[in-house]
DNA sequence: CGAACTATTGACAGTCGTCAAAGAAGGTGG
DNA sequence: CCACCTTCTTTGACGACTGTCAATAGTTCG
C-alpha cells in the first residue's frame, strides 16, 4: 500500500487546530513545536499511499496512527445492508487512527494520494506519556475532532438536500480557502456518491441539489468536479447553520 | 444553580468508557485509578443542579469540567431559526464541559436533577499534566466520545423515522440495561420532544415511530414514558445498524 | 379536581429514495 | 490524436414518508 519516500526532507509534521475566532474563512493552527515535530519525524516514517487504497479496516488490531501531510482520506462504515456511511473526511494536519481498545473503530480509504508520517502507536504513546505538552496537543486535537463530528450532525439533521450541500460547501470552502477572503471558484475532492455517503443522502438528490443551488445563481458548476461560487450569501441562506459564525466557525 | 453537598461521601469520581467486546449489553468500565479518584476529589466540589437548569452556554468562557456523578445532561445548538438540535446525552461516568480554546462548543442543559463533581480546568489541567495515565484517561475518554458521536452520525443518516427510534432505543437499552440480559422495560428518561430533538425529526414522527413500533409488537407504551420491550430481535431488525454488534457495541 | 402541558392522530403538500435511461467526462490503446 | 469504452453524473417519473398545521386525547402537578 506504501512506499518509502526519499524527500522526506520536504515534509514535517504538523497537527492543526481550527481557529477559535469567528471570522468566516481562516488558516488553521499549528498544534506542535518544532522540537515535538522533530521527535516525531524522528520515530515515524513518511509513506506515501496510492489513491483509493483501504488504509485499515474496521475492528482491525491498530499498530498506527498516521499525521497526513497531503491527500485527503476518508473514514466509514459498512452497514448490513451493504451500503457505507461516511464519518469523517481527514485533511493535511489532521490525525488518523482512532481506536477504542486498541483496534480501529472505523475504515479507513484514501481519497487522493496521500502522504503521511505513519507513527507507531507504541512510539506515540510514550512521546505523549514524557511530553505532557504534546498530551495537551492530542487532547486538544481529539476536541476538535469531536466538534467537527457534532457540526457533521447538525449538517444532516437539516431535512432537505440543498441546505446539506451548501453546508457542506462552505464548509469545503473553509478548508481550503485561505484566510483573507471565499475562494472564488473550489475544486471538489469527491465524486457526488462520496458527498451522498457523508450528508446521508443519494447521488440523485446530491445532483439535484446542485441543481437548485445552480438555478438560485449561488454556484455555478463548471465540470462535475469545480465548481464557481457566485454568491456566497446565498449560499448562506440556504444553510440553516450560520457558517462562519457559531458553530461553523 | 447548585447547593454544596454534606453527604459529600456517598459519590466517587469515575469515568466509564463503553466496553470494546460485542455482547449485546455491558457495564461499562472504569478508567480511573482509586488515587486518581481520590485526586480529582480531592480538588473539586460536589455539586447538586436541579432539573431543566443550563449548566453553561456557548461561547462562554470555560471555567469547569463536570464529571456526572447522578443524573442527565443534554447539550444542544440553536439553530438560526429557533430551533434546538441536541447533539449528545451525558450519563453518570461522563466528563461535561468539551471547550475548544477556551470557550464551551455547545450549551448544557439538566434533564434529570444532576450530581456531579465541578472541577476547574485549572486544577485538570494540572492533574493531567502532573499525571500521565489520567492524560492518558481522559484521551481515551474523548476517543470514546468521538465514537458515540460516530454512531449518532450513523443513527440519523437513516432515512426513516422507526429505524432511528430503534437505533435509539437498544442504545439506550446498552446504557441502562445490566450486562446480562436486555431489559423488560425501559423507562425514558426524555420527552418526545428531546428525543425528536436528537434524533432530527419532529415529535410528531417520533409519535409515529411509536406507533409503527408498537403495531409491529416490538415495543408497547405503558405510559409515554414507560415502554415495554416485547420483541428485541424485531426492535433490531428496524434499525439498519447491528446494534450490539459493530458500531454499537 | 382542574389547568397546563405533553403526546397522539389525521390530512395535505413537499421532498427524498428508487428505478430507469440518457448524457458527460476521463482513460486506454491503436 | 482520435475512437471507444467505462465510469460518473444528470434528469425524469412515481411511490413513500416526513414536516406542517390543526385538533383531540392523555398526563401530571398544583
Amino acid at each position: 500500500m506504501n512506499s518509502s519516500l526519499d524527500y522526506a526532507n520536504e515534509f514535517m509534521p504538523s497537527i492543526y487546530a481550527a481557529p477559535v475566532f469567528k471570522t468566516l474563512l481562516c488558516a488553521r493552527k499549528e498544534l506542535l513545536s518544532p522540537r515535538q515535530k522533530a521527535e516525531i519525524k524522528k520515530y515515524s516514517k513518511l509513506i506515501r499511499i496510492d489513491q483509493g487504497v483501504v488504509v485499515y479496516e474496521e475492528g482491525e488490531e491498530a499498530s498506527y496512527v498516521w499525521n497526513i501531510a497531503r491527500g485527503l482520506i476518508e473514514t466509514y462504515h459498512l452497514l448490513p445492508q451493504g451500503t457505507r456511511r461516511i464519518t469523517s473526511f481527514l485533511f493535511p494536519g489532521d490525525l488518523l487512527g482512532l481506536m477504542e481498545n486498541g483496534f480501529y473503530v472505523s475504515t479507513a480509504r484514501t481519497v487522493q494520494p496521500v502522504i503521511a508520517f505513519q507513527i507507531p502507536i507504541q512510539v506515540l504513546s510514550e512521546l505523549a506519556l514524557s511530553d505532557s505538552q504534546l498530551s495537551a496537543a492530542l487532547l486538544t486535537k481529539l476536541c476538535q475532532d469531536l466538534r467537527e463530528a457534532q457540526r457533521h450532525i447538525i449538517c444532516i439533521s437539516q431535512k432537505d438536500a440543498a441546505p446539506r450541500l451548501a453546508t457542506f460547501i462552505l464548509w469545503l470552502c473553509t478548508i481550503y480557502g485561505n484566510d483573507v477572503e471565499p475562494p472564488k471558484e473550489l475544486s471538489l475532492p469527491l465524486a457526488r456518491h462520496q458527498i451522498a455517503e457523508y450528508l446521508g443522502l443519494t447521488t440523485e438528490s446530491v445532483s439535484r441539489a446542485f441543481h437548485l443551488l445552480e438555478s438560485s445563481k449561488a454556484i455555478m458548476r463548471r465540470t462535475p468536479r469545480l465548481i464557481s461560487i457566485l454568491d456566497m450569501e446565498k449560499l448562506r441562506s440556504f444553510s440553516t447553520l450560520e457558517v462562519g459564525a457559531g458553530i461553523l466557525s
